[in-house]
DNA sequence: GAGTTTATGGGACTGTCGTCCCATGACGAG
DNA sequence: CTCGTCATGGGACGACAGTCCCATAAACTC
């Protein structure tokens, strides 16, 4: 049962409300490539449009930002010529993917912030779109459609996704504090590692859940659980 | 030429300072563990401290939580009578460390969300231990310390803690919304996979670097550089 | 024990985020 | 053209984060 209360920009005059919308997220994307992440109340007065109505579009900042988000439109990162080889086109891919996170860092974090700081209700209330990486590592990984099952080649997919992906990126230069090009090529490496493996063993299915390997002496923490 | 503006907390009566300081960290530790993220308000309240003098010692909600992060003591993940063979000690380490991750996972999201709030200034003057998730895959992978160089070691540690990390399961939860077990036994999965490609194919280091492969038709998109 | 230092408490203040209410003026239907 | 709907603008409001100032009570010194 999910609660359907129509956004406030389906009834009525519509075609106002559109544009209004449109003005705003026009305007908040010229203030983030302006390289500053704009509040509300800045998008509605780079808008010429009233705080209360801003609010009436976006009940709040991240509404507002993740609208803003400029989508990423390639439709694939494979080169012009690509490669056959699965590890070439891989590789490729991965090469480009990351270049592309570096060059928009900002908004790639502003969007990892944005969705750390929703809970599970905003999360799949807010159309959070999670790019086409996934369509474009798979693209890459074509020619093992057929060695693999269905389900195993999306689990490698998404295991390379979650190894290459701008959090992968974050923790290796702010925490381990690499340097940009050498996280890159981490990654790469880290991807190739990846698709070589599943060559041998099949990354693991749901349905090969169950078996866990022995649990030793665990941390003694003072830790809650989730509230 | 680093600012060296002594802390509140080290001039002056510098124990009863610290009894203060304590007792705000035992509360906002207190307050984490019932699952709410605590405000300095909160935490001063909880402390029976005023407001303003808990402000003395935090000067804002991250600098608290940065403090009240409980820190895994633990000095090994290994089980009691750990096995040789590396790739079983890895696989053993990796699941605790991932257990670990989830039984504190909502801390462990929360410190994500705030490295990513500090900006790099904030970031060196806060504490911001980075756990010994590093230090338990090395002793993880110690019988490989002589077929690899140190730095290829190194790039071997870090690449396998990215892609065990906190910021890989949210991912895969979040994101691509595979569930909290599939996402460790994807993660337990690519370590191995990591490690097995190490011994062919050391990861790189940064002295290899500077040879790029092809890159291709680049993403279109209206993205600025960092402010 | 008297006097000085100093950590603390209380409160005022600014700025921001988000909500709510009401008047107004533009749009559209008849 | 007129009337009612409805998007907008303006402002008040509460909650919260962070800063600053001053009085006070505790702790240390002699």
């Amino acid at each position: 049962m999910t609660v359907m209360s129509t956004p406030y920009e389906l009834n009525g005059r519509s075609a106002q409300k559109s544009r209004t919308r449109a003005a705003l997220v026009a305007a908040a994307r010229d203030l983030i490539a302006a390289g500053v992440t704009p509040t509300i109340e800045d998008a509605a007065a780079a808008a010429s449009i009233s705080r209360s109505t801003a609010y009436r579009y976006f009940t709040n900042e991240r509404a507002l930002l993740v609208a803003a988000h400029p989508e990423i439109v390639a439709e694939s990162m494979l080169p012009e010529n690509p490669p056959q080889d699965p590890a070439a086109r891989l590789d490729a891919v991965v090469a480009n993917f990351s270049a592309m996170i570096l060059d928009t860092e900002a908004q790639q974090r502003t969007m990892l912030r944005l969705s750390l700081e929703m809970d599970t209700a905003e999360r799949d209330a807010l159309p959070l779109r999670q790019g086409r990486a996934i369509a474009w590592i798979a693209e890459a990984l074509d020619g093992l459609r057929h060695d693999l099952s269905d389900e195993q080649f999306r689990q490698l997919v998404l295991s390379i996704r979650a190894t290459v992906g701008i959090e992968a990126i974050v923790w290796l230069v702010d925490v381990a504090g690499i340097s940009r090009n050498d996280a890159v090529a981490l990654t790469r490496w880290s991807a190739q590692a990846l698709l070589q493996r599943a060559a041998t063993i099949p990354p693991p299915t749901p349905a090969d859940r169950g078996q866990r390997t022995a649990v030793a002496r665990r941390a003694s923490t003072n830790q809650p659980t989730r509230p």
